[in-house]
DNA sequence: TAAATACCAAGTGAACTAGTTGGGATTAAA
DNA sequence: TTTAATCCCAACTAGTTCACTTGGTATTTA
């Protein structure tokens, strides 16, 4: 059940970005080359997230891209599910009519799917951006 | 981050075999019928769990499947990680030496993953075959 | 006007998914 | 003793997804 590079990837820009964040725009490439991710690819993942309202963007020279709202009000759960979808582990649990199965009000496995989403829900949805630059200080400092 | 048909093919077979713990053996048929799951593929999941030591099997016409042990001794954690592996979400935080990252010791994104990946063991750690079995029939008792 | 950037769409090789196919070995029942 | 039911095993496969790469265009600053 691992997530895709999407989701990693994404994360750790949008990490990246925290640490700079209020210093203007920053080029994908120096968050590329920081954290070592193709830029290409990358500037796939950031258009998805320039899209769902989490980054803007400065076009031309000394431009980039900077977070569109500060870190405390970005959680990771909102950058996963730009990047990744629903982060059910079965299609029977993920919050759409599409995917329901005909066997729903007797299926015990799909109580278990429900567990394992809620509780990936909680802890995504409770760490922030802020949180993980908080860390980070910790870590730095050698707490 | 969906867990592939080969974890929930394989938990809905176990359930099954559990509803019927003490019968004898249960031919893969039947499961297969009743979870509405193609047989020849199922035969490649259960074989996968009869090698990790959850079934035994017993060759011949009138032969089967059956429980290695009692269902109260049979997570849903064990047998994920059997058929699908170590449930973590990223390659860094599967406790083998081989996905070390060498960005380890100052990686945050890192103690999200550990966060989510200790957030889904415990629930699926926590659940036995019989807590399952227990749920199915409050459900059917409509409690 | 050149360089630095964002933006966009299409292509691609490799791996994975969810099976299917085609057998063989073993055992109980007729 | 034959037949049917079952487990066991390995190889094949169409389709999808992954993780990019390629090749451009548009915009802005120096």
């Amino acid at each position: 059940m691992r997530l895709s590079t999407k989701g990693r990837y994404g994360l750790k820009a949008m990490f990246e970005l925290s640490l700079h964040y209020g210093e203007g725009p920053i080029p994908l490439k120096s968050v590329a080359d920081e954290q070592k991710i193709s830029e290409n690819y990358l500037e796939q993942l950031v258009s998805v997230l320039r899209k769902d309202g989490f980054l803007e963007s400065v076009r031309g020279a000394q431009g980039g891209y900077l977070l569109a709202k500060p870190p405390s009000e970005i959680t990771v759960g909102s950058i996963l599910r730009s990047l990744e979808g629903n982060m059910a582990p079965a299609d029977c649990v993920m919050d759409d009519d599409i995917n329901k199965c005909d066997r729903e009000e007797h299926c015990v496995t799909k109580l278990v799917w429900m567990k394992i989403r809620d509780s990936i829900d909680e802890v995504i949805d409770s760490i922030t951006l802020q949180d993980m630059i908080d860390e980070h200080m910790d870590i730095l400092s050698n707490k």
